[in-house]
DNA sequence: TAATATTATGAAAAATTCATGCAGATTGAT
DNA sequence: ATCAATCTGCATGAATTTTTCATAATATTA
């Protein structure tokens, strides 16, 4: 495993908030210079700890004013029940992360709505009668922080 | 509310998976030139569709190899213990997440640990013992994907 | 200790990419 | 038909990313 000193950890957590920052703002920020900023970078990239960047959305601006955390419990459990599941979940577009977990639940769905209404008029039946489906428990997102983690 | 097409669409998916890709090479993948394409991403940035770029990280390279998403139903519910929650929440480095959802839950945190002996013997204590917290269920991740939601 | 790798650094330059100005094409309204 | 608005591609300057290179720390070994 790849040792980090305290720059690379800052440097990651500041990335991890703002991926639009250049490596010479970084690296001025921290004392560095834009090279040395830029190939600590690299060098995490190369050793997997990045495993990359991405957009992130505002659903709300997309008119999706609505993020549900769905529990599901299946009711069989069988290989095929959760090949048939996870196939059938893939076709529903409001879904946006699949996570499959131990524990009360086998699967975890984060998905999107346009206002609660059409959350309980159309989405709950459509994930209710997915193939296998037993228990669906429903958690309305109100606000949302992500922290640094362990890096800070 | 902004109006999408057919292209700005395939803009997001396309850095919603990956947003280090130049607007230029993925200009040339959907028939744009590069100021045209690069045009229409400031655009969805002013609108607001685009909420941030993020660094994704490995956790696994990282060494915490285990997630673990905990459901929480706090004894007292006065705005008071939300607050005292939150703020004893944010001391512990390994949460990742914090989500304030509504439900049978009050709280869903996202942690991460070294492996589940160490989630069980130090981390699940940690966050029962936080103030104000009734009950605590605990679903460990197996596999995570991400759909590219309601715009494909 | 001295010699030798190893690794990280900054300055400078090359290669890309970002960002803007401009002119032409398309659309829709008046 | 004319005008305004919007989008496009091309050309171009500004900024950033990568590479190159010489040097300074850091550790390893003799």
């Amino acid at each position: 495993m790849i040792a980090l000193d305290d720059l690379d950890r800052a440097i990651l957590r500041a990335l991890v908030e703002d991926a639009s920052q250049s490596a010479g703002a970084l690296g001025r920020a921290l004392g560095l210079s834009q090279p040395a900023c830029w190939r600590r970078i690299r060098r995490l990239e190369e050793a997997g700890v990045i495993a990359g960047r991405r957009l992130d959305l505002d659903q709300a601006a997309l008119g999706f004013g609505v993020t549900v955390f769905l529990g599901i419990k299946l009711a069989t459990r069988g290989r095929v029940s959760l090949e048939d599941f996870e196939r059938a979940v893939t076709a529903i577009p409001e879904v946006q992360v699949v996570q499959h977990v131990l524990g009360r639940f086998d699967y975890r769905l984060r998905v999107t709505a346009r206002d609660i209404a059409d959350f309980e008029r159309v989405l709950r039946r459509r994930v209710m009668t997915l193939p296998g489906v037993g228990q669906v428990e429903a958690n309305v997102l109100l606000s949302e922080e992500r922290r640094p983690g362990p890096l800070g």
